[in-house]
DNA sequence: ACTATATATGAACAATTATTCATATAGGAG
DNA sequence: CTCCTATATGAATAATTGTTCATATATAGT
């Protein structure tokens, strides 16, 4: 039968792993994952500004009608970002501070030299 | 032939759309990408304590060795963390404080309540 | 009522990706 | 050199996901 490799050194460890627990893990890698798409960066850059309705973003950004409702709705279902009706319109907003700095700090990390 | 839709309202926008170059774009969304993935998320935890070998890693985050080394080489590859060889073995840790701070920040946000 | 604008959504497709299994490399110990 | 440990990697598969096209809903104006 197949060999199991388990190390067996003494570790070392400088600290122990605090890994947060499934149910946070899970909202973490959600908010990244919906975070980590450019169509959907854009519209959150396009955010930053102010609250803006669908067909704004759709210019701000460049994409279809149905690109940008889409992937609203993707950032909506994820608390991303909120709406607010007015009249014909939908107005979407950033729904917190933590995207904002979220943007900023990937940013910094995206523009520094190696 | 179908009709396009494009909106004829005025825009006064809150303010003008600040998105950065495509470039940056890309950098952003690869580091948001890479961090969204439970498997990586759980890593990069484990390293937050201290650089560590791969074997050690695998314990923390209770993973198989191939899932580990794939996932720790795509994190290499996109500069989320660095390696030092130490004999037989090989230490992994964190690129640079930008990431720390990005999974205390997103943290944040996945434990507020709504 | 009807028409036009603004937004949403379902289906389909192409493309990407996480995971597993099997195997390869590389270093240390004997 | 041979064996064992530690890590890496290629191929295959299963699952997820971004985008487009066509169509639906909803609100406003006439």
């Amino acid at each position: 039968m197949p060999k199991k490799y388990v190390c067996d050194h003494n570790h070392e460890k400088v600290g122990i792993a605090n890994i947060p627990e499934e149910s946070v893990l899970e909202k973490m890698t959600t908010m990244l994952k919906i975070a980590g798409d450019k169509t959907r960066l854009k519209i959150l850059y396009s955010l930053v500004a102010g609250a803006k309705c669908v067909c704004e973003i759709q210019e701000d950004i460049g994409a279809s009608q149905s690109l940008v409702s889409h992937q609203l709705k993707i950032l909506r279902d994820n608390n991303l970002v909120r709406t607010q009706k007015n009249g014909n319109r939908v107005l979407y907003s950033l729904s917190d501070s933590h995207v904002t700095i979220l943007l900023s700090l990937v940013h910094e990390h995206a523009t520094e030299e190696d």
